[in-house]
DNA sequence: CTACGGTCGATGACATGTCAACCACACTGT
DNA sequence: ACAGTGTGGTTGACATGTCATCGACCGTAG
């Protein structure tokens, strides 16, 4: 650990920058999605997962790999969100260990209610303040640190931690 | 809530790819800093706020302020890294009420030690990974939504929730 | 001084996320 | 068929974060 690299002006605010407007970010996006209806942030990303599926459909482990959790988390999570109606379970046809992830009614109902206000706050606080130069870098450069990210992560493991070392 | 507009091809890829990077750099970040230092994300951050500061001391209202975090999410915090003899709590000389949250000597090696480390994670899975466009890009969009959002919190609030409606 | 409304921080109850077993089933080789 | 090994998902214990509330103290007005 030799003279280590420090982050220069530029780098360092640009660091601090990205912390600090992920932090932001959250706290709106999340309040205006609890006011607004009644989901959390997580709520949301699961149902807009299955919805966006032709049947509202998805293995257990297929949406834990999308969505980037352990099946742990989302086995917890599903849970909680089957007791208010969102989602339910049904048993997999062609694995005997597997469950299907289906989005009910009311699910359904729930994440298009809350979808239009919600995409409207992410244009309000964040897409529509880019400029198309920055829109174009940020589109770029997501995709390349979730590519190096994702190439360093071991196929598959339950932990959400890869097993290099 | 008329014909929401939803987002176009590129702006849908730069916010699934923003929401994407951020996981994964969450979890690789955590991931380093947990076998390399044994400490979390939240540890890090505290610790590198308080070790900021000339003395290492920072009034508890005014470290979580700097982190954008409820009061009551770092006394929680606080009580279990003191507990492991990373921060102490030292009374406030000029207010009663208030608590001076002290780096110990332990938690000054622990920053010292970390630091390194994690700047170069930083620097792999991040900042290296950007043009000189990409990274002025980042800081000044990011500062811009930071500015916004910071503007529209309440000026005091213990819930971090702005009150307006 | 005393009353009053506000702030500081701690606390307990609860919601959420992590981690390490665990069971049931799938797959492979014999 | 049937071990042995691996995967899919659940569970319980625990760590962390949120929310409402509280006691102590501050500031100001009478």
């Amino acid at each position: 650990m030799d003279a280590p690299r420090w982050l220069d002006g530029r780098e360092d605010r640009a660091w601090r920058g990205y912390r600090r407007m992920r932090r932001l970010l959250d706290l709106e996006l999340a309040r205006d999605l609890a006011r607004d209806a009644g989901l959390s942030e997580p709520d949301y990303d699961v149902l807009s997962d299955l919805s966006e599926t032709p049947d509202g459909r998805l293995r257990l482990s297929e949406l834990a790999d999308r969505m980037l959790w352990s099946r742990s988390r989302l086995s917890h999570h599903l849970a909680r969100m089957r007791q208010r109606g969102l989602v339910d379970r049904e048993e997999c046809a062609t694995d005997g260990r597997g469950t299907v992830v289906v989005l009910t009614a009311q699910g359904r109902r729930a994440i298009e209610a809350a979808a239009p206000g919600h995409v409207a706050a992410v244009r309000r606080h964040l897409i529509d303040l880019l400029e198309p130069d920055e829109l174009a870098a940020l589109e770029r450069f997501t995709h390349r640190v979730v590519d190096r990210l994702a190439a360093g992560r071991a196929p598959r493991d339950d932990t959400d931690a890869p097993t290099d070392g």
